[in-house]
DNA sequence: CAACAAACAGTCAAGCCTGACTTTTTCTTG
DNA sequence: CAAGAAAAAGTCAGGCTTGACTGTTTGTTG
C-alpha cells in the first residue's frame, strides 16, 4: 500500500489508532455472536479469531485471556444495549396506548439476541468467580439504566409507594418472558401477556 | 454377602434391581449438583462417576454419553420439581394472606438449586439441537403442570377472560426473579415486589 | 454347585482448547 | 529515508475431556 503524503504528519497518525479501534470492535462483534450461536462454553478464542478474521496473535495481544475477552464484549453488549433501547425510546407513540408500546419496546428488547448473549454471560458467571466480579457490578449498573429509563418511559412518580416496586416487577416479567423465549419462540403468547399487563399498569398507576 | 435361603426365589431377585435403581439415582443426583455448582460446561462425566461413587464403566453402562446423562438428569430434576411443589402446595395456610403465601411457594420455589440446575439444561439446550430435542417437550410439560397448580392455589376461574395471561404473567414473573436471583441473591427485594404482586392480583381477581 | 450373563471397574488414545513463543508486517521518529 | 517500536500473524506444546476397550466381580440359572 501507499504510505501517503509526508507533508502532513497528523493524517498518518490517525490509521494506527483507528486500525487498532475497528480490530477491537471486530473481535468484540465476533464474540458476541458466537456466544449467541454457541454459547459460552462453545466460543472458544480460536473461534472468534477465525470468524472476526483477525489472527490470533492480534487477538491475544489485545485479549491475554478468554475472560478477559469475554468481559470486554460484555461492556461492548452494554453500549449496543443501551444505544438500541434508547433509539426505540425515541421513536414512541403518545396516545391511549403508551403503556401498551412501552411494554413492547421492553418485550422485544428482552427477545432479542442482545439478551441471549447477556444470558450467557450471566450464566457463565454463576458458577465462575472470575466473570462474576466482573460482570456482577456492570449488569448491576445496566439494571439500574434499565429501571430509570423505564420510569422516564412510563411517566411513573417513583415516590408513591408500591410504584416502585411495580417497575421492577415489570422488569422482571419481561425478563421471565425473555427466558422463556431463548428455548421456545413465542411471541403470540408474549403479546397477549403484555396487553393483560399493560391493562393492569394503567389501572394501578394513576 | 449371604446367598439367602433358597426355598424363596422372589426374595433373591431383588437386590440386583435395587443396586442398579440406586447407582442410576446416585449418579443423577450427582448430576444435578455438578450442574448447580459448575454448571453444564463444567460438568464432566468423569467429575460426575467420582462424585456419585460409581466407576466410569458402570456409568458408561447406564448412560452412553454425557447427553444421554444430562437429559435424564432432567427427568430425575422434575420429579424432584413436581415434589417439591406438591409438598409445599399442602402446607399453604388459608386466610387473607393466601395469595402472598402462594406467591411466596413459587418465587421459593424459583430461587432454589432447582431452578438454578434447570436453568443451566435450559441455556445449553438453546445451542445444543440434540439437547433441546429432549429438554424441549419435558419444559413443556413441567410448565404445563406448573401452571395447572397454580390455577387451582390461587382458586383461579379461567374461564374469566385475561385470567389466564394473569397467571401466566405471575409465572414469567417469577422466573425472571428466579434467573435475577442466580447472580445476585436478594430476598428482600423480592418479598417487596411480590408483596406488591399479591395486592395486584387480589385485586384483578375477584 | 458350576457355568453363564450382566453389572461394574479401570485404563487409554484421539481430539480439542488455551495461552506462550517466534516471525513478519506496519507505523512512527530522528 | 532509515532505524526502531508496536501491532499483527502464525506455530506449538501442555492439559483436559470424551468415550471406546479390556478385565473383574456379582447375581442368576440349570
Amino acid at each position: 500500500m501507499l504510505t501517503g503524503m509526508a507533508s502532513s504528519p497528523a493524517s498518518a497518525r490517525v490509521p494506527q489508532e483507528e486500525r487498532t479501534r475497528a480490530m477491537r470492535a471486530r473481535l468484540l462483534e465476533a464474540t458476541v455472536d458466537c456466544l449467541v450461536e454457541r454459547g459460552f462454553a462453545g466460543t472458544s478464542t480460536t473461534l472468534v479469531s477465525e470468524r472476526a478474521g483477525v489472527s490470533r496473535g492480534a487477538q491475544l495481544h489485545h485479549f491475554p485471556t478468554k475472560n478477559a475477552l469475554v468481559v470486554a464484549a460484555v461492556e461492548h453488549l452494554t453500549e449496543k444495549r443501551g444505544a438500541e433501547l434508547a433509539e426505540a425510546a425515541a421513536t414512541l407513540p403518545i396516545g391511549p396506548s403508551h403503556t401498551r408500546a412501552v411494554l413492547q419496546v421492553l418485550g422485544d428488547h428482552f427477545a432479542s439476541p442482545v439478551f441471549a448473549a447477556a444470558l450467557e454471560l450471566w450464566n457463565a458467571a454463576r458458577t465462575d468467580p472470575a466473570l462474576l466480579a466482573a460482570v456482577a457490578p456492570l449488569e448491576q449498573r445496566v439494571g439500574r439504566e434499565t429501571h430509570r429509563l423505564t420510569v422516564e418511559l412510563l411517566g411513573i412518580d417513583e415516590s408513591v409507594p408500591g410504584n416502585r416496586e411495580l417497575v421492577q416487577a415489570t422488569l422482571d416479567l419481561v425478563r421471565g418472558l425473555g427466558l422463556a423465549n431463548t428455548i421456545g419462540n413465542d411471541a403470540r403468547r408474549r403479546g397477549r401477556i403484555l396487553d393483560r399487563w399493560a391493562e393492569v399498569l394503567e389501572r394501578e398507576i394513576p
